[in-house]
DNA sequence: TAGATTGTTAATCGATTAACAATC
DNA sequence: TAGATTGTTAATCGATTAACAATC
């Protein structure tokens, strides 16, 4: 029924679509009708090939001699990532992190829309973020139920974030975003998204060190 | 001098030595004494022989049929991610994910301590975000030559990160933690680490979708 | 001793990069 | 036509997984 495949995607590819969506709203913004495989490449530092086996995904034909169209680029990303539509999430956590997301107004161009927020602490129930409420997380499973919301995004503390999960679960959500820094265990067929700060941290300390340290001999030799 | 080297640590493997820190954490409270590979690789979803190759860039000698000595393993994460030791950033702007940012005490125990914070916004400047100045932006680059700063963190919009980046790069910063999703152009040598929510939001979306769909097809087949 | 777990080497798999043909 | 860029196939590279030896 549809001509593209989900598996066959890598994540990398995944990864960089959105990346080349932001250059070319802004490469649009100046006036640019053709972009070239070289100028993405450079942009988000990858090699040529790579942009054009990423683009290729797209479906949207380039022209030898003269580049890509970046108006339907730009639509053609938006159309693979589904950008088109959104999916609704639950928010659980209304502390720092999670106002932050739920202030976020470029989700909903994204792909997603969070609806309303979770929280234990009765300071903060009954609270409106952003125009989204924030209710009892005892409400979350049901609530989650009824309006088939399928995404959950976790912004709790590291203690907190395995009983939010089982909530989640236990309302239907598919698929849950987990900016704790802990291991969810979840039954099978449920995604987890890690953002895994400590993760992305350590790597990069180890290439701040690497960078001052040995590994800047070996790019002398070069 | 130093028998660990930097470069050869696939990034694959920095990535997951925070988690399995996490997990000594939980396992060293509840009384564990030794763990097994087994263990950790069901916990982080990763195969035994992985989980293997990552402790053993620790050079913590596991015993067989027994397993890992679960303190030892802790401190070499520790030591191998140098969270024994913290470097100092700065942080330009202090909107609610930035807020977030300064307010997470977690950092501390993980090699980074944000010492300040910068903007623009005069109804912010002055202020203090949990015990940490919000100082005015012009003077990010003076005071980070002076302090030696190292590590900037950018959470302003998208529209001022580039602004943003070249001051850090002025002010002598190595490495640069950015949260705008946007493509940086720095000088070489100079590091950048993208933390880009719309790359993992379109993974996510996308592993959704196929959960849903033609993959689940797949999945029964097994 | 038997068996479970670590440690290491080989095989597989997938993404990236290189080579080159096709095309405007 | 010549030359630049896309598109595609082959080679390389690196991470993961499998096989198996070592050890307590």
């Amino acid at each position: 029924m549809d001509e593209r495949r989900f598996h066959p995607i890598p994540e990398p590819t995944l990864r960089r679509l959105p990346r080349y969506h932001q250059l070319l709203e802004e490469w649009l913004g100046e006036g640019a009708e053709w972009v070239s495989c070289a100028r993405f490449a450079e942009a988000v530092d990858v090699d040529p090939t790579q942009v054009r086996k990423d683009l290729a995904c797209l479906g949207v034909p380039g022209r030898p001699r003269v580049g890509y169209p970046a108006g339907d680029l730009r639509v053609g990303i938006e159309r693979f990532l589904g950008w088109n539509h959104t999916n609704e999430a639950f928010l659980a956590g209304a502390g720092h992190l999670g106002t932050a997301l739920l202030n976020y107004a470029r989700f909903a161009d994204h792909g997603l829309e969070i609806v309303a927020a979770f929280e234990t602490d009765p300071e903060k129930i009954g609270r409106d973020i952003n125009g989204k409420q924030v209710l009892p997380l005892e409400k979350l499973a049901a609530l989650a139920r009824r309006m088939h919301v399928r995404i959950g995004v976790i912004t709790v503390p590291a203690a907190a974030a395995q009983f939010v999960a089982d909530q989640m679960v236990a309302g239907g959500i598919r698929a849950i975003w987990n900016f704790a820094p802990t291991a969810l265990d979840v039954p099978e067929g449920i995604i987890v998204q890690d953002e895994d700060l400590f993760s992305s941290l350590a790597v990069l300390s180890r290439r701040l060190e690497a960078g001052t340290g040995i590994a800047a001999k070996e790019r002398e030799a070069e």
